[in-house]
This record gives structure tokens, C-alpha cells and sequence, in this order.
DNA sequence: TAGATTGTTAATCGATTAACAATC
DNA sequence: TAGATTGTTAATCGATTAACAATC
């Protein structure tokens, strides 16, 4: 039951592993499922019920021998693991076609996160309106970040954009990046940004290595 | 020099690398660098010089010793590996948010991969056009992807649609999904339908599990 | 030839899985 | 109490790193 985060490290692989954790213990609140082993969720997970115990066990003990997990329970300590109720704040730098994508997405509501401003530096799209949100010109996003203390940029820019934009924000403070910028960056000289750089090109490019492979095998 | 992907299965790890070096190589070349050694490519890409060997040697020998690399030639290694010169076909199912950020985006033209067609279940989506492509009914989707032999479906539609969409592909030879809703796919029964999950809020999330740690730690 | 750097084997490290005592 | 299942330690497995002989 307490809290071991500050005790050790959690490894990145377990980290990686918690927002599954907390999508399929969502399914089975859904489902009206109040308890489950970890025999039980690994089948339903496919993974071993001895990874669930140990992923688990690094953040103390959720579960009671002989009884399992209660479904609620662990869903709102991993929730809370994953700052789910920590009323994390966001804003969105660069409102193109995957801007607009997560503009409009309940990605960040349903995590908690509350979306508080929009930027951009093309004047065509800056006054333009996104349910209750209007683009903002990037010139105002240092300011407008110490103001609301927000804690989450999203870059959604060109990977030209993505250095620049990385300095402004180092003299906020920004305490995480979310970036889609094809550009790789990482966390600038004696600041303390958490960044998570998405590459969906990875993505796809890992499905084409398995596709050509069967392509050439196959024929 | 010669091809070893068929004589042992090469690791997940690995697979997962390679867009990086493809992403780093591309970098080189533009920027005229004709050869480069382990060590000075490791600097760069912050993993050590042994790892990349060990990586460049699953597929065979790419270098020269007392050399290093020729950059371009491991550039259209890798390329090829990856299948970009396997003139790979992809359609895009479900034009919301997210199918428009990815119809529009040189992501697949990059890695030489062919968005033949766009469909929706949409009235009001379908006959929208797209460049040169228009978004057709998805109840052609069968017919269109047996006719054009389309190797990649991207899903970019809800959770909810996800198991049909599946099952309707499975029956043609598509080879490939890049899936983007929620739901959690696997390759059905039977079939040889290579699958990868893209969960952004899952990234998302492991970037606010190291907000809130460092927030809860600061203050 | 001497110097450099690969390809590859061996050593280390970390993550996953198995086993079981603790306990509900 | 007996049965079930966790929490946790120990064993295994795989991936990363180090070392060095091969060779350009």
C-alpha cells in the first residue's frame, strides 16, 4: 500500500507497461468486474501473471493473498501513479493537420489533462476557434505559460520549428514535451523537461519491415 | 554482404532500431557525410558503437574494417530492409482527425509507400475529395483492395468499428495494419496480417508518469 | 607495413519467468 | 481450517556492452 516511488527507480519497461495496466482495468470497471487475479488479467493481457505481480510490487502492494486485485482500487492507484488526478495542464505549439488531430481528441481529457491554450505563427491560423479555444500568436506562449503554470507543450511544428520552439519554452516552466516534430530533441543543458518524442514513421516502418519480409518470403 | 534475415529471426529490439538509423543515415547524407565509423555514429545517436555493430550485423556486413561504413550503401541497406523500395500500397480507413493529419502527411511518401485509396462510412465523408484521391464508400473496400493488391490498411476510425474493419480485411490479402483506434487488434485465426498498435495516449502517458513524479518530488 | 575499425565471441547486466513461503 | 493467490526471492533468459582477433 505505500507509496515505493521515491524508494528505487521504476525501469522504463515497467513504466511503459502502466498506461495498459490502466486502459484494460478501465475495460473491466466498464464491464462491472470488481476483482481480478493476476492469473486472470494476464490471459486477458497476454503477458505472465508473474509480470503483473512484479509490476505492481514496485509500487507497493495493491492486491490480498487469496483474494486477487480490487478492480477499483488498483485502476485509481495506477491512475494516480500515472498523475491522472494531478490536474496536469497542456498547451498545443503548431495547429496543422496533427494539431487539429489532437485538438479535437479526448486523449487528454480522459487522462486528466486539461488543453488551456493553442499557438501558432502563420496569421491565417492565429483567431481562428476550437470548441473554446482560440489560437493563440506563439510570440505570447512564454508568457502565457508563467501565467497558467503549465506543465505540458505539445509540438505539433515542422522539424525546422522544433529548436527554437525548444528554447522559448526552456524559460518557462514547462516540466514535459510531447513532441511530434520529426526533430529528435532531448532536454537542454541544466533544465529538468521530461520529453517524450513520437515518431510514427518508426511505427509504420517497423510494420513495413514485417510486411516486406513476409512479401519476400512469400513469393 | 549477404542476407541473413532468413537464417535467424531477428530480434523486436533490433527491428525497433533500425528506423532510427535509417532516420540518422538520411540526416548524414544530407548533409554530404560519405562515411562514417561505429564510434562517431553512437555520438551521435547516444547508444554505444558495439550496439550498433551487433545491430548492422544481423543483416550482414556493411562495413569494412579500418574504414567504417559507406553511408549511402548502408543508407539502401537499411532503405531496403525496411521495405522502402518495395513499392508497398496503403489505404487509409476512416477520415476523422486523425485519417485527414495522416492523408496529408509526407510520412508515407517518404518511405515509398503508396496511399492508393481513403474510405469512410460517412455520407457526408464520402465523395470529399483529398489531392488527387476522393474518399470512397467502405463498403468497396473488398473489392478495392483484392483489385489494387494493397498491402497496408491504416485505421484511423473508433474503437467501436475496429473488430468489422478487421474482419472485413482479413478477407482480402492485405499484409499489414497500422491501427490508431483505441481498440486493441490482433491478426485473426488463421491469417498472416502483421499488426501494430499505435496507442498515443499511452505514450502520453508515460511522459505525465515523469511530470507528476517530478512535480510530486518538487513541491 | 602500421593504424584503424570492423565482425564476432565472451562477459555483464537487466528484465522476465518460475517457484514458493506468507497470508488472507 | 483449507484453498487461493499474493508478494518476493531465486533462476532463467535475452539484450547490451566489452574485448579482441581479423582484416582492410
Amino acid at each position: 500500500m505505500n507509496n515505493k516511488q521515491n524508494e528505487k527507480k521504476i525501469s522504463n519497461a515497467v513504466i511503459r507497461r502502466l498506461p495498459r495496466y490502466f486502459r484494460y482495468l478501465r475495460e473491466l470497471i466498464r464491464n462491472d468486474i470488481m476483482r481480478i487475479s493476476s492469473r486472470e488479467l494476464s490471459e486477458k493481457m497476454n503477458i505472465t501473471a508473474s509480470q503483473i505481480r512484479q509490476d505492481l510490487n514496485c509500487f507497493g502492494g495493491f492486491g490480498q493473498q487469496g483474494y486477487g486485485y480490487n478492480v477499483k482500487f488498483l485502476y485509481s492507484e495506477i491512475s494516480h501513479i500515472l498523475g491522472v488526478d494531478n490536474g496536469l495542464t497542456a498547451i498545443i505549439v503548431g495547429i496543422g493537420n496533427v494539431g487539429k488531430a489532437l485538438v479535437n481528441n479526448p486523449l487528454f481529457e480522459k487522462r486528466g489533462i486539461k488543453v488551456m491554450g493553442l499557438f501558432d505563427t502563420d496569421p491565417n491560423v492565429i483567431g481562428t476557434t476550437f470548441g473554446d479555444l482560440t489560437v493563440m500568436d506563439a510570440r505570447d506562449m512564454t508568457n502565457f505559460c508563467m501565467d497558467n503554470g503549465i506543465d505540458i507543450a505539445v509540438l505539433t511544428i515542422p522539424k525546422a520549428a522544433a529548436k527554437d520552439t525548444l528554447e522559448v519554452l526552456a524559460e518557462t516552466e514547462i516540466r514535459g514535451i510531447w513532441n511530434f516534430s520529426n526533430a529528435e530533441i532531448s532536454c537542454p543543458e541544466g533544465k529538468n523537461i521530461k520529453i517524450e518524442n513520437v515518431h510514427l514513421g518508426d511505427s509504420l516502418m517497423a510494420l513495413c519491415y514485417e510486411v516486406a519480409l513476409e512479401k519476400e518470403n512469400n513469393q
